[in-house]
RNA sequence: GUCCCCAUCGUCUAGCGGUCCAGGACUCCGCCCUCUCACGGCGGCAACAGGGGUUCGAAACCCCUUGGGGACGCCA
């Protein structure tokens, strides 16, 4: 049997780090097996979803890489198929219709609350066959009053619900329309999905689902429902806690590779391994390790396996998204050092591509300011001579190199009897504007013989108008 | 309120009856390295929710309590 897994968002939000989780899980248990993976679109609630939203999700999927196999299907394209299953449904005496009005529902819903019963349909309508005038019928679907639906969940076992539990759930609206757990069922089924995996807030529908499954002689997938994720504050996981679109984590300077490792480790694991490459987790992803609870989002932790991507990823494939960065701040990264060479020398220091970016900037570009501590601190009439041998010593330079630059740089601090780092940090200030940049000898290098002699003078300048 | 799920360091987790006075990772704190910031190296703080069983033996199995979470829509 080939294994058929779907991702099925409904388009009313945003992709968020939960539904990235769930599209995950669903994606490498179909790849690790070899399966299919589907992805579906749930828009039938017309009201809510929005066209923004199914952009979000597709260019979301696109940016972590999780391709489809199949889709997207969109289930408004779809409700003739649903009209048919509703029809079978009423012609074999699963469905009725019901006349009940939203007050006589709200009606019955407070007295059951007031009761402190669990608010439910009581099936009043079963037997009343005639039509009310001026109230058009929903569909319901006649669950059993008896006996009970056993689900054998891959994550967490054996979980049992009580028909007398359950009531007659609504299967097509006034208009006709079909809601969420009609459309399931029938996608499921027609789709062939194999191992519907999705998150715990589903488990209580699945008994219904099972139960319509039942009524149409359906086979039964597999269910593996993983448990919620919430914020790193342990509330429920909300657009108040940042990243309100999936893609605002690129924006924010994290690669795809990051986040994926980030997901896969929240709510799975294999034995102490923390990092995990695409092809590793593919091979090695099993539901028998995903955790039964729920977890947190920890934000140090993706920025620390972000850094570690940063560093350990090939610098080719980090200057692909260093080059967007570097764009979205008006920078043209053909116009100054290449970018895999910017990102060899900053990537120690950089959690994100956005602080590798802000970091890069002066190579690129003037500067407009020193950091003013900074050049309170190196650019004074004592470290001016200190500037204008080391300038004097690198106009002569032979080769521009990191090596030949830190014997330069090595050679004036000597002859002037004084420590490394009292030429090296005046030299930054003066090249960078600020106390911070990579290892000197790299930096000048970088940023080459022009820019760097021009600084140097400029700070040179910049202590003579200070003094006078 | 009713039903369902869950329960190991602050967080993510290892653990599938003995090798656990509980291991790894993030965070935090020391020390070393050092031209800045970092990287790196070494070390440290920190947990089996509580109570009953079962067993020669329980973090692991069972029950209860407590505490979290989810569901209860003509939303998905």
């Amino acid at each position: 049997m080939t294994i058929r897994t779907r991702f099925a968002p409904s388009p009313t939000g945003y992709l968020h780090i939960g539904g990235a989780r769930t599209a995950l899980f669903s994606w490498l248990y179909a790849r690790r097996h070899g399966g299919t993976f589907i992805l579906r679109i749930e828009d039938t609630d017309l009201e809510r979803s929005t066209a923004e939203s199914v952009n979000a999700i597709l260019e979301g999927m696109t940016w972590l890489g999780l391709e489809y196999d199949e889709g997207p299907f969109y289930q408004t394209e779809r409700f003739d198929r649903y009209k048919e299953v509703i029809q079978q449904l009423l012609d074999g005496g699963h469905a009725y219709h019901c006349y009940c009005t939203r007050e006589e529902l709200d009606e019955m819903r407070a007295g059951q609350m007031e009761r402190k019963e669990k608010p439910r349909y009581d099936g009043r309508c079963r037997h009343r066959a005639e039509p009310r005038a001026g109230v058009p019928p929903v569909v319901r679907f006649k669950n059993p009053d008896e006996g009970a639906v056993v689900i054998d969940d891959i994550v967490r076992g054996q979980v049992v619900f009580q028909n007398r539990e359950l009531d007659d759930l609504i299967i097509a609206r006034s208009d006709g329309s079909p809601t969420y757990n009609l459309t399931v069922v029938v996608d499921d089924l027609d789709m062939g999905i194999t191992h519907v995996i999705r998150g715990e807030d589903h488990l209580n529908n699945t008994p219904r689902q099972i139960n319509i499954l039942q009524a149409l002689g359906a086979h039964l997938p597999r269910y593996a429902h993983l448990s919620m994720i919430h914020g790193a504050d342990g509330a429920k996981l909300s657009k108040r806690h940042g990243a309100v679109s999936f893609m605002q984590y690129r924006d924010d300077g994290f690669l795809p590779e990051a986040l994926l490792n980030y997901l896969v480790r929240l709510g799975w694991s294999h034995g102490d391994q923390e990092v995990f490459s695409i092809d590793e987790m593919i091979e090695l992803f099993d539901i028998d390790h995903v955790s039964h609870s729920a977890s947190a989002f920890n934000p140090d932790k993706l920025l620390w396996l972000n850094h570690h991507y940063l560093m350990h990823a090939d610098p080719l494939h980090v200057a692909h998204h260093l080059r967007w960065h570097l764009g979205q701040r008006g920078i043209d990264p053909a116009q100054g050092p290449d970018a895999a060479d910017m990102v060899a020398v900053q990537r120690e220091r950089c959690k994100t591509l956005v602080e590798m970016a802000d970091a890069s900037v002066f190579f690129y570009r003037e500067f407009a300011h020193y950091e003013e501590k900074a050049a309170k601190k190196n650019l004074t009439t004592e470290t001016a001579p200190v500037l204008r041998a080391l300038a004097a010593a690198l106009e002569s330079l032979h080769d521009w190199n990191k090596e030949a630059l830190h014997q330069a740089v090595t050679n004036v601090a000597e002859t002037l009897g004084v420590k490394l780092g009292s030429v090296a940090q005046p030299v930054r200030v003066a090249v960078s504007g600020t106390s911070v940049s990579p290892p000197i000898d790299a930096t000048l290098e970088l940023l080459g013989r022009e820019k760097t002699l021009a600084r140097l003078r400029r700070a040179v300048q910049h202590i003579g108008e200070g003094a006078a």
